[in-house]
RNA sequence: GGACGAUUAGCUCAGUUGGCAGAGCGCUGGCCUCACAUGCCAGAGGUCACUGGUUCAAGUCCAGUAUCGUCCA
């Protein structure tokens, strides 16, 4: 064995396990495999992206998912891959261009996507690197791409379908328009963000009205006021002639339910084609559609002398015009909320444009109808509510985006006959009249593609054989900010093209914030960087701090003690590792197996059990941060504060070789389960400790998962420790209180109140001695020695005799304080006890205990006060 | 305007079916005790946001209030 320092370094260990796995193929599934699969399909991160912390917490949990299945015998695959991510990627490539001082106008259309393809190629596998050094055991050979042929395939199939089914559809509608992306917006791609405005009392002949946007008063074809407003009832129906900043105008005066009479004046105006309100209140009434701004925000020829302004400058232009004529009231400052591009927070500007829909309703059914059976089971409980309220709200998807990155979409215009044909393959001449064809300019939008990721990774629309093993997958794991954008539409086409669900699970995880609860973004600079963060601290602590921070609320805080903190740790288990592996180096097996397992022995086999099986119950319900505190616990608080401390006195004290040996069986088997127990949590220092241990195997990434049968479990052993740790922590407690140094051996004397608590503790008696660093003698007869501290644990006295080390005053405080605890306990458990209903409706079991701590608390303070007389 | 979530130690958070309030960090005191000072031992610190209700018993269940946050309109 090489020797180990004392601090664990991972620059050491990681690159060099993760090649090791990777080569030996370890993170490969087979579809044949006899085992039952067990699959996750990763939520795809951005080609152009990454890593940030919300993809280590990401796919920390699904790799330990899946490690865990993997060592527990299933066919574990995780399916890796990217998204093409249409509007991210083709601004990236824009810019550099714009660096060049070109446009993709100036390349065309094919030379920019190929543009796209290069610098895909060239830096799109940074963040799969970045997820390999994160440790996750993808089986990056299955590494897919939305825009792969086979992916493509799937979306043609897909949308082909749809369209045959008359599930999509054509047409002009009032659309959510980034002038920057110069793109379609879907409802959820766009924020709502609060803003301070003003609102502008504008008046049109005898009317005044309301309204935030004047720009739009250009592109107004009638006033509207709601149809029982009396105040308004003579104007409806009429024309009026009014003056405006475009001269006399004519205006008609609706009635309509939509219209708020408490908004302003109760008069609005009607812009149809730049307000979504509008535009149905327009279509209602046969208003028309008057557009003013064009595609790239800037007033069109119909603004007449306004044309070619910017929205936001047209409007002050005609405010001040306003002003001028005297047609402005008034205005109010006023607070609202605006929708804004989720991408680049530009302000969407509502507009009219043909764009493809998909009617969702009727696959909306049937998703509700899948978390409602239980089919789906979305964890935490919580977001099944969200979820169905959404999707029984749901509208029509536009999936048609006016960019040029994507899958292009597959419907060919025949202009001479005016017919739209969809076809899987790439059509050329009109069916019908053999004419020439004009394919649609537009892409699909990208979540389209990632829609049917579950099954178009595992060769969807071919039969394949992962595709029969592995769908419907087992667990998606996501942040719940894609719970509609992603999760809700593979559902949805999952079900509608597989005929089953595309997963079991849904576990949405919470986003991670920086300490002050702040999204992290550039623009605050308040990034954190978990490759930083590794680097600093290894990947290992990086992974273990996520776990431990998964719980199940919505935002974690994140910051960067909690990762030192969860380094100390992976330094204490290679420190506790050294001493095992130090300690095992004359370790013969044989030996061993004749010896009976000590107290400690048990206790700690016990224990390893119980968080075996705490882990096991965490790790099925979700519950990571209760997995990770478990593992944490018992390593650290059990194996290192306790068990090894006991282990000294066999391995260094006795001179009994069996149960030397014993021990150091006890200690190889504890620390190798530990690791395996650690493992999908932390695999590259548990790899690194496992092989050196004398274990058989290839790696523990193929050892089985520790299972913790009940009869594992020994309460008797559980109970007997308890009682030496109360009494050591006792005398401990007045070494510390005392402020005597460790240095010093104290006497203490010990007087168990039975004959059996006699023969344990004098069997027990130099392990006591060990680990409170004290002289100790049991006697049960034993007179309290003059000027001594007292404690009592576990119904034993222990006196320790200050004689000449501390002034006797302390002890004194030390004993009063232990004596107003016992007197609020007592005083506590006597009320409760005294109320007559406690006593008849308590279960008698909850009676009876609260009896017997009241007796025991009773004694505590009886021997207290004795104690604290004699000090006197 | 609607829905959801949060409010527990100085900080960040656990607290699953109601039955003695927990952890990590920080803090205080004592220690370089032969695996580890990235450590060891001991300790202090809480009106569980507020007001009512249900219950023998409420951090936990119910109703309401306040503050903060998220999503939807």
């Amino acid at each position: 064995m090489t020797q180990i320092g004392d601090r664990y370094d991972p620059k050491q260990v990681e690159e060099r396990w993760y090649r090791h796995w990777q080569e030996r193929g370890y993170f490969r599934a087979d579809p044949a495999s006899p085992k039952p699969p067990y699959c996750i399909v990763i939520p795809p991160p951005n080609v152009t992206g990454s890593l940030h912390m919300g993809h280590a917490l990401d796919n920390t949990i699904q790799d330990i998912l899946i490690r865990w299945k993997r060592m527990d015998g299933l066919n574990a695959l995780w399916v890796p891959g990217t998204d093409h991510a249409g509007i991210a990627t083709q601004y990236v490539v824009e810019r550099q261009l714009a660096a060049e001082g070109k446009t993709k106008e100036d390349l065309g259309r094919e030379a920019f996507v190929a543009r796209i393809w290069r610098w895909k190629e060239e830096s799109g596998g940074t963040i799969i690197r970045q997820l390999q050094r994160l440790g996750a055991s993808c089986d990056w050979e299955r590494t897919r791409f939305t825009m792969d042929p086979g992916l493509s395939e799937a979306v043609r199939e897909v949308f082909v379908r749809l369209w045959e089914e008359g599930l999509l559809y054509r047409g002009d509608y009032i659309v959510n328009w980034c002038p920057r992306c110069r793109t379609v917006l879907s409802d959820l791609e766009v924020e709502h963000e609060e803003r301070d405005a003003q609102l502008f009392y504008i008046k049109y002949g005898p009317l005044t009205l309301a309204t935030v946007r004047p720009e739009t008063k250009l592109g107004d074809t009638a006033l509207a006021v709601h149809p029982r407003d009396r105040r308004y009832a003579k104007y409806v129906g009429t024309i009026l002639e009014v003056p405006s900043v475009e001269g006399t105008i004519r205006m008609k005066v609706v009635a309509d339910e939509a219209v708020d009479p408490k908004f302003g004046t109760g008069v609005v105006k009607v812009t149809p084609a730049h307000d979504p309100a509008d535009f149905e209140i327009g279509k209602r009434h046969g208003l028309e559609v008057r557009q003013v701004i064009g595609f790239d925000a800037t007033m069109n020829e119909r603004a007449g002398r306004y044309a070619g302004l910017d929205r936001f400058e047209c409007r002050k232009r005609i405010v001040e015009d306003m002003q001028r004529l005297g047609l402005m009231e008034k205005i109010e400052p006023y607070h609202h909320s605006v929708g804004v591009c989720y991408r680049c927070k530009t302000v969407v500007e509502p507009l009219v444009s043909t764009q493809w829909y998909v009617r969702t309703k009727p696959l909306a059914a049937r998703a509700i109808k899948a978390v409602r059976s239980g089919k789906i089971r979305i964890i935490p409980r919580g977001w099944t509510k969200t979820y169905y309220h959404w999707m029984e709200n749901i509208r029509d998807w536009p999936i048609s985006r006016q960019l040029w990155w994507g899958h292009r979409i597959p419907a060919w215009y025949c202009d001479k006959e005016g017919t739209t044909h969809v076809s899987r393959t790439d059509l050329t001449r009109c069916p019908g009249c053999g004419g020439p064809l004009r394919q649609d300019d537009d892409v699909l939008d990208t979540w389209f593609s990632s829609g049917l990721w579950p099954f178009s990774t595992l060769g969807w629309p071919k039969d394949t054989a992962d595709l029969r093993t592995f769908y419907p997958t087992s667990c998606l794991v996501t942040g719940f900010d894609i719970l509609f954008f992603w999760v809700a539409r593979m559902v949805m086409l999952g079900i509608k093209f597989m005929g089953d669900v595309p997963f079991r699970d849904v576990y949405l995880h919470a986003l991670i914030r920086d300490l002050e609860g702040q999204k992290m973004s550039k623009v605050k600079g308040n990034i954190v960087d978990p490759l930083d963060l590794m680097d600093k601290f290894g990947t290992d602590a990086l992974r273990f701090t996520l776990a431990a921070l998964a719980g199940q609320g919505r935002d974690i805080r994140f910051g960067e003690e909690r990762v030192e903190a969860y380094r100390n740790f992976a330094n204490k288990l290679w420190n506790a590792a050294r001493f095992v592996l130090t300690n095992l180096e004359d370790y013969d097996p044989a030996t061993a197996d004749g010896a009976a397992p000590g107290l400690a022995d048990r206790w700690i086999l016990s224990r390893l059990a119980g968080a075996t099986g705490a882990v096991r119950k965490a790790l099925t319900a979700y519950r990571f941060n209760d997995a990770a505190g478990a593992a944490y616990q018992f390593v650290w608080h059990e194996v290192c504060d306790w068990y090894l401390e006991c282990a000294k006195w066999s391995l260094y004290r006795s001179d009994d070789p069996a149960a030397r040996a014993r021990t150091q069986k006890t200690l190889a088997e504890v620390l190798e389960t530990s690791l395996r127990l650690l493992h999908p949590f932390m695999p590259f220092i548990t790899e690194e400790i496992w092989q050196r241990l004398p274990q058989h195997g290839a790696s523990i990434m193929l050892a089985p998962f520790p299972k913790a049968p009940k009869r594992a479990h020994d309460a008797p052993a559980e109970k007997e420790m308890a009682v030496l740790m109360d009494v050591i922590t006792a005398i401990r407690n007045i070494r510390g209180e005392m402020r005597i140094p460790p240095s010093t051996t104290l006497q203490a004397v010990l007087r168990p109140g039975s004959r059996p608590a006699t023969k344990f503790l004098a069997s027990h008696a130099p392990l006591v001695q060990m680990l409170a660093r004290c002289e100790a003698t049991v006697d049960p007869q034993a007179k309290r020695p003059p000027a001594s501290a007292m404690a009592i644990a576990a119904g034993v006295e222990c006196f320790v005799p200050l004689e000449g080390l501390v002034d006797l005053e302390a002890e004194r405080q030390r004993l009063a304080k232990e004596i107003k605890k016992a007197d609020e306990q007592i005083a506590f458990l006597e009320r409760k006890l005294r109320n007559r209903e406690f006593r008849a409706k308590a279960p008698a079991e909850v009676v009876e205990r609260e009896k017997g701590r009241v007796v025991e608390q009773r004694a505590i303070r009886a021997k207290l006060h004795s104690s604290l007389r004699l000090l006197r």
